[in-house]
DNA sequence: AGACTGACATACC
DNA sequence: CGGTATGCCAGTC
């Protein structure tokens, strides 16, 4: 599963990875994502990995958010599509939120 | 080599 | 509850 691309470094390698690795209907922040790849701090490096993405279709960064439930942010089309995207999942929003049971 | 940026997180006011 | 401030990490200019 080596991801053969382009300038590709190790860290962001193992962004994708790890991303590749959540399914279908599940969401993940940033910092958990960071987590799983050995780097609980590096939250920011991963959106900027995302943000990069090389491989948009072939890595499910829109099942990326916040820690608080929040949208974030999405490079292709926006938050929106990217809030179609999670809700063609199974998974409900509040307008930028996640619609958990929450405040 | 150095500085700025950014799809974050946490704490404080 | 909301906005502001600081910290962290890796990438790119």
């Amino acid at each position: 599963m080596s991801i053969v691309n382009p300038p590709v470094t190790k860290f962001e390698e193992k962004v994708y990875a790890a991303l590749k690795r959540v399914p279908r209907g599940a969401l993940v922040t940033y910092g958990e994502l960071a987590r799983r790849i050995g780097h609980p701090r590096a939250a920011r490096a991963v959106g900027n990995a995302l943000n990069k993405n090389p491989f948009a279709p072939d890595v499910p960064c829109h099942r990326v958010i916040h820690a608080d439930g929040t949208i974030g942010g999405y490079g292709f089309g926006g938050v929106e599509t990217k809030k179609t995207l999670l809700q063609r999942e199974g998974i409900r929003f509040d307008g930028d939120r996640v619609a958990l049971n929450k405040s």
